[in-house]
DNA sequence: TGTATAACTTAGAACCACGGGC
DNA sequence: GCCCGTGGTTCTAAGTTATACA
């Protein structure tokens, strides 16, 4: 185990607590013998305005109390925002305010649109001009302030071992932002006190102290679970928690076991997927709509889709929960026989579109499942996701539904890796010959993000670069030409390195284009094996800071540590 | 078998600090 | 030395899965 490095760095454990500790970590859901920590960092608390900044209402300058102040302020300082048009966000924000009113200024205000913020934004933003203009000095007294929070709040002990925790700030009060066509967007997102906050440590550590005057909600002590601190959201009412940073020996491992997972599912997915096909066939229509579901997830890497609260939050899907709605089936399009258009929400709201050519019988088995059905109507009204993965348990212990979506990114990535890769390639060359790798299981997972606000300009200025150094390499070579007798060595030297900067640059800007809307950081993060990652940089003499930057090196030590440049997924 | 809840992973956007180019 | 763009970091929402319970 690559973890065993944590516990041989414990100069006080003696060396049969090495058995003891693998044992206790593996059995029985017991997380850790020993947790101690300081617990949460609260936000600051609310800072009233100056006297001089007004809200108005209906023209007329009014005073606020504290209380409504401050969510009037949450709302100020997102005027810029697009939120703040929405009628669902204005109405939630609304309603919401009115609660933090007193009861004369509940009266006052009557009508949204008849209140004025922009005072209050004015002078957020000089603030935070204000900010940006402080002295070297003034920065860098912040910058020691929050190091020493770091210091003092951002650390644990488990098992003796000291660990980053990853959140360890308690998020501020302010206006929900949900994503995509969220009901619930701009309600108030309450402010959370220590009497909110439930601690968990173990008994015999020293127990964390709730501020001065305050107690928390409750202390225990249940090692069966990683969390150091939880509270209940107002929003969805769920829990909330803080954990440990992705560097962690905890969180490593179980990263370790996922990847570990994903390859035992490429031993028997060729056994899985004969299985599946033949269920397309079968006499129940339960079984052949698990099948074509099945045959979906695994295809196209789509996410399982539960069921989802109607009215509680916006309306996405995934595989299971797909609607009639959401497929066009074509039987023949584009020269191909028996495509399916995919157009459908998935998770935060991100548009997944495709046209899929799929086998004969999955097509016929949907025009089965959609006949006589609304578009609103479930497609695979026969399954849900608790069904798949009590089916796919039976198939491979410890398979679930989102294992093939690790599995198929991490399998494309080594492929693409192999098949794509030039060893007679430059360093820039073989990055980008990665980013494209990357990039092909970014689209498979549908990892989209909106295009930088400034990806025309920056297009544009490294065009500019592009032209600008063509000159320079036009320049070099005549001079080259013209020298046939006086350093004519150091020239074409100069040539050399001018036309190497040149492709750098046009490598550089392919790069940035083709992933305009794409997102590589997802994938690269939560679904491709680092150790493919590094047994490549290994092989092709690629040093890892070119693909992973300090953060992710931490993030996959365990993986830094075990690869071999002869690593296969 | 369905439903609620808890715990944990995955996700894109916002924010911020830093370094390269002028 | 300054400005601007970028990559890295932070934030927290939104998923999945397991489990308890009716």
């Amino acid at each position: 185990s690559p973890f065993l490095y944590s516990l041989t760095s414990n100069p006080t454990a003696p060396d049969t607590c090495l058995f003891l500790w693998e044992e206790e970590r593996y059995t029985d859901g017991v997380k850790w013998k020993f947790l101690e920590h300081k617990g949460p960092v609260f936000a600051p608390p609310y800072d009233p305005l100056p006297s001089n900044v007004k809200f108005y209402y209906d023209g007329k300058h009014m005073k606020l109390s504290s209380t409504a102040e401050e969510v009037a302020t949450f709302f100020a300082k997102m005027l810029d925002h697009e939120y703040t048009t929405k009628e669902v966000f204005r109405k939630n924000f609304y309603k919401d305010w009115r609660k933090e009113m007193t009861s004369e200024e509940k009266s006052k205000i009557t009508d949204l649109n008849k209140c004025d913020f922009s005072e209050m934004s004015e002078y957020f933003k000089a603030q935070s001009e204000a900010r940006k203009a402080m002295t070297k000095e003034d920065k860098q007294k912040i910058k020691e302030e929050n190091e020493r929070i770091l210091q003092e709040y951002g650390f644990c002990i488990m098992d003796n071992h000291k660990e980053r925790i990853a959140n360890f700030r308690i998020e501020p009060p302010g206006l929900f932002r949900g994503r995509g066509d969220h009901p619930k967007m701009g309600m108030l997102k309450r402010r959370i006190r220590p009497e909110d906050i439930i601690v968990n440590c173990s008994k015999d550590s020293k127990h964390p102290k709730p501020p001065p005057g305050t107690k928390w909600k409750e202390v225990r002590h249940d090692n069966k679970v990683t969390w150091l601190v939880s509270w209940t959201e107002n929003i969805q009412g769920s829990i909330k928690y803080i954990m440990l940073n992705p560097s962690s020996r905890i969180k490593g491992e179980k990263d370790w076991q996922k990847y570990e997972t994903a390859r035992r599912l490429k031993k028997c997915v060729e056994r899985i997927r004969a299985q599946y096909r033949d269920d397309w066939k079968s006499k129940e229509m339960r079984i052949r709509q698990r099948a074509v579901a099945l045959y979906f997830i695994d295809k196209l890497a789509l996410r399982a889709g539960n069921e989802k609260e109607e009215g509680e939050t916006a309306d996405t899907v995934g595989c299971c929960s797909l609607r009639v709605e959401h497929l066009t089936l074509h039987q023949e399009m584009d020269g191909q026989e028996y495509v399916v258009e995919f157009d459908f929400l998935g998770k935060d709201s991100i548009r997944y579109y495709n046209k899929v050519p799929v086998e004969k019988r999955v097509f016929k088995n949907l025009q089965l499942f959609m006949e006589d059905k609304e578009p609103e109507d479930d497609l695979f009204d026969r399954l849900n996701t608790s069904i798949l993965n009590k089916h796919l348990q039976e198939l491979m212990d410890g398979l679930t539904a989102k294992v093939f979506r690790t599995y198929n990114a991490s399998i494309t990535l080594q492929q693409q890796l192999n098949e794509i890769t030039n060893s007679e390639d430059n360093v820039p060359a073989k990055i980008l010959s990665y980013n494209r790798a990357n990039r092909a299981v970014a689209i498979l997972c549908n990892h989209q993000r909106a295009p930088p606000k400034t990806f025309e300009k920056s297009m544009q200025n490294l065009q500019t670069k592009i032209d600008a150094k063509k000159e320079q390499l036009a320049d070099a070579k005549r001079e080259l030409k013209m020298s046939k007798y006086l350093a004519v060595e150091s020239k074409k030297k100069a040539v050399q390195r001018i036309e190497e900067q040149l492709m750098k640059l046009e490598v550089q800007a392919t790069d940035r284009e083709e992933n305009k809307q794409i997102a590589l950081g997802t994938s690269k993060l939560n679904y491709l094996d680092p150790r493919i990652s590094i047994a490549w940089c290994k092989k092709f003499g690629i040093p890892i800071e070119k693909i992973y930057n300090k953060t992710q090196r931490e993030k996959f030590a365990w993986a830094i540590d075990m690869a071999e440049k002869d690593f296969q997924f």
